[in-house]
DNA sequence: TTACATGCAAAACTTTTGCAACTTA
DNA sequence: TAAGTTGCAAAAGTTTTGCATGTAA
């Protein structure tokens, strides 16, 4: 399932892992740039692509496949899944689980050999659903 | 739900619904441009884009939020989910729904007010591993 | 008539890639 | 030392936008 590359434990990609694991916020690649940089100023963004293309690779880091806009990524190790605010952006984690069977069950229409799934709620946060009222 | 901003029915419009509508491939962008142009040689990506931009915020296609690589569209009606290849990139239907109640416990878990959910598989479809196996 | 829509071109963004220099194991 | 990695810069790919012109209701 995850490619074993040779994989070398840069202070970079280090980096990059801790950021990822500490921010819940499910950071573009441009955001985990700049956390980053600061403590490694000399670092560049193409760094920060690759790194996380080939964690997510290992699984080590999910891509939030889903939504419009850059690709975000969460850090987190335990099975999820995320609601998204259709106002802010902002991502959160949703802790449930799906029957597994959904996946057989999947398989069983379409033929194809199923991997895995990703479920996404979509609505609005508890901040902007305040703003609202308040407008 | 769906914000009624004026909307007319011009012809370039029209056949982007009908070419969606039409097309099971869950077409990108450019995908439905190319399509377009063949009868409306003049039509514009930008054009493209617009539309499907106002469509989905009619409830008219679904923007398939989801899977690296470009946006994707779907004139599908009826509520369904997606399978994606992790080959070859085809998506495919996939007719399941889930127990409604998964919307309530998300909301009550995260605060969320939530407008509805994406559900995605992953995997390989028949094609694919056909060849992977003739390899 | 007029608010909305279009085509074109340019711009804005996001992500990937070529390459020479550098580093990890 | 050799395979992998980095920084930089340039390129590629996707989507959005400004604006003058055109058009549906």
């Amino acid at each position: 399932m995850h490619p074993s590359k040779p994989f070398r434990m840069t202070p970079q990609r280090k980096l990059i892992l801790e950021e990822l694991r500490k921010d819940k916020t499910h950071p573009t690649a441009d955001q985990v740039y700049v956390q980053v940089r600061r403590r490694l100023p000399r670092i560049s963004l193409a760094t920060v692509y690759r790194n996380l293309e080939l964690l997510s690779e290992h699984g080590l880091v999910r891509r939030l496949v889903s939504g419009p806009g850059p690709m975000r990524y969460d850090g987190g190790l335990a099975p999820h899944f995320h609601v998204r605010c259709v106002v802010c952006g902002a991502i959160e984690d949703v802790m449930l689980q799906l029957d597994e069977r959904i996946d057989a069950a999947a398989a069983r229409q379409t033929g194809f050999e199923i991997l895995g799934h990703e479920l996404e709620f979509s609505g609005i946060c508890p901040d902007c659903a305040m703003h609202r009222r308040s407008d």
